[in-house]
DNA sequence: GCCGTTTTCGGCCCGACTGTTTTCAGTCG
């Protein structure tokens, strides 16, 4: 199941939204925006709690209580469904088109009936737009461009919605009588940024009781297929399970079959046929024999072919294999390598948690240190001042050292201009242990330009890390352009390192660039950039992209003991910066 | 609709960019 929150959240939101494009009031809107988010960001289990406990949610007043308490008992909220009757669905999902907002979306539905995102694409080819107030020709570009973003991620899901999916999954047939073993595969094991299908195995004698159970689950909405060896279904929020029972001593090579991905099992099946084997889901066989060599487990399998286990977020055919022949494949970083966080928000600026809160929590996760970074004065709308951000050092460093010794660094997210100018003077810059330096505008320069701006941010003494480098949102925007090269190289030689922003939306760098980015000596921090308590959880899908590139304890500035990061964030004394190189 | 307080209502995330509007509305971060 779906924590409430999310579901709480995701109606909010749709009133929101429906509030925006019926043209009602903004601040209303608005207002159930930030109820959203602060219940989708909340720790407590929002099922649990009375009127009262709701309304102590920061941004839930009485009536939005009253319509989460409606909802939670009757499954509808009346209010939502009186504007979901004004408005059809497809309208709502125009307004997740870039470029594309509330207004516009309204017009395109008033004027000309367009209520679906494919009815929005076959008017703009048909030319049906041209005389409607505000669509213009680079309108209309945008909008067409805007939904081949959208489609390119079509179908496939964020990584954390499977995850969690996969996870509920795992734990409901876990506990059915007979199951030896069950866990995912696929995509989703390899922790790639976005999954097709959710692959489910389970070892037992007997399938009906799992095959059954899965169709039975609640979130189930659709059942696909149902047989002996395989059922599919579809969750409600779309995505698609197939779940597949195997016998208990074919385990391992299912597992390692079903996990992928296709291009490494070839080579792994290359291997075996090389050694006169067969290599199937059931087992590594003798071709003449017909005998079973190895199949209870993966490390067995691999162990046959002579390789060690190998991790499958490197199971990619990017040289794994061979990596692993020579005995050389990384020791890759792990969650619990993991000491600190070196970008999270407070609700000083956007973050939904008091510093107080988001220290305890972060404490709680067992961190050795942790760095709070909120927005620089120039993201205006955050309002940041001087006085703000030194009277939050201060209470950090109050702090420090308070919740299990966890130790505390201040620092800030600054804002990259289009110069690769970064907020406030140097001297203010100085009294920071820590800045991560971000873009968070003019993301559409040229190539040159863009280059230009990122490495003078990165040569810059005071920055250390760069934050979400290319600014990319999974399935809405891609990232900037720049030549990346440089960027690494320069930021190797500066000491200035690369965030693995941990956002599911995110994940930013991802795997390839960071492949790229190690080879040019850079080191990685990965940071959730949690703006709530739960986000701090976020920080597995990071390290899942920084195995996936390759990246080794080493590599991760955040594994380093204190001390080690405190040299590292001197960046050899600032002024001699570069000369190390 | 929420919040804070100045208990009864005014202010609420501000500014920049884009495209098309001819003076600004819509969208975004």
């Amino acid at each position: 199941m779906a924590r409430a929150n999310d579901e709480v959240e995701a109606l909010l939101q749709e009133y929101a939204d429906l509030i925006a494009i019926t043209g009602g009031d903004a601040f209303k809107a608005r207002a159930y925006e930030k109820a959203a988010r602060a219940i989708g960001g909340h720790p407590a289990d929002v099922s649990r709690l009375d009127a009262e406990g709701l309304r102590d949610i920061p941004n839930v007043g009485r009536s939005i209580a009253d319509k989460v308490l409606e909802y939670l008992h009757t499954g509808t909220v009346a209010a939502v469904e009186e504007r979901r009757a004004n408005i059809p669905a497809g309208v709502r999902e125009l307004i997740a088109i870039p470029t594309l907002g509330p207004k516009k979306a309204l017009r395109l539905y008033q004027d000309l009936h367009i209520s679906s995102v494919n009815e929005l694409a076959a008017a703009i080819e048909a030319d049906a737009l041209h005389d409607l107030k505000g669509f213009g020709p680079r309108t209309q570009e945008n909008i067409l461009h805007g939904i081949t973003l959208m489609q390119q991620a079509g179908g496939r899901i964020p990584l954390h919605l499977a995850l969690e999916t996969a996870e509920e999954i795992v734990s409901e047939l876990s506990g059915l009588t007979g199951c030896k073993r069950c866990a995912y595969a696929g995509s989703l094991r390899r922790m790639r940024e976005t999954v097709g299908d959710i692959d489910v195995l389970v070892a037992a004698r007997r399938s009906a009781p799992f095959m059954d159970a899965l169709a039975a689950l609640p979130s189930t909405a659709e059942v696909i297929a149902h047989g002996s060896k395989k059922t599919s279904i579809r969750t409600g929020k779309g995505v698609q399970v197939d779940l597949r029972v195997l016998p208990p001593e074919s385990w391992g090579a299912g597992l390692q079959y079903f996990t992928g991905s296709k291009a490494h099992n070839i080579r792994t099946r290359t291997i075996a046929v090389r050694h006169g084997l067969k290599l199937s889901e059931y087992g590594l066989f003798e071709v003449e024999s017909r005998q079973s060599l190895a199949s209870r487990s993966e490390e067995e399998v691999y162990a046959r072919l002579g390789l060690p286990w190998i991790p499958p977020t490197l199971r990619e055919d990017r040289g794994e294999i061979q990596a692993a022949l020579r005995g050389e494949l990384p020791e890759i970083v792990t969650e619990r390598d993991i000491r600190g966080d070196l970008h999270t928000h407070t609700d000083l600026t956007d973050g939904l948690a008091p510093l107080e809160e988001m220290v305890a929590a972060a404490a709680e996760r067992g961190l050795a240190y942790y760095a709070v970074t909120d927005h620089a004065p120039r993201l205006y709308m955050q309002r940041m001042t001087d006085e703000k951000i030194l009277a939050q050092r201060e209470r950090v460093r109050e702090l420090d050292g308070v919740h299990h010794g966890m130790r505390l660094l201040h620092g800030t997210e600054l804002n990259i201009g289009p110069e690769g100018e970064v907020d406030w003077p140097d001297e203010f810059l100085a009294g920071f242990d820590l800045c991560v330096a971000s873009l968070h505008s003019h993301f559409d320069l040229g190539r040159k330009e863009m280059t230009r701006r990122l490495v003078r941010a990165c040569e810059n003494p005071y920055v250390h890390v760069l934050g979400h480098p290319t600014t990319r949102l999974i399935g809405r925007r891609p990232g900037v352009d720049a030549d990346w090269d440089e960027v690494f190289a320069v930021c190797a030689r500066a000491g200035t390192a690369l965030e693995i922003n941990a956002q599911p939306d995110r994940l930013d760098l991802c795997d390839e660039e960071i492949l790229r980015a190690k080879e040019h000596g850079v080191k990685f921090a990965v940071d959730t950039d949690a703006h709530s308590v739960l986000h701090l959880g976020y920080l597995r899908y990071g390290v899942g992209t920084a195995q996936r590139g390759w990246l080794t304890r080493d590599d991760v500035i955040n594994t380093w003991p204190l001390r080690s990061l405190r040299r590292f964030l001197s960046k050899g004394g600032r002024s001699r910066k570069g000369a190390a190189g």
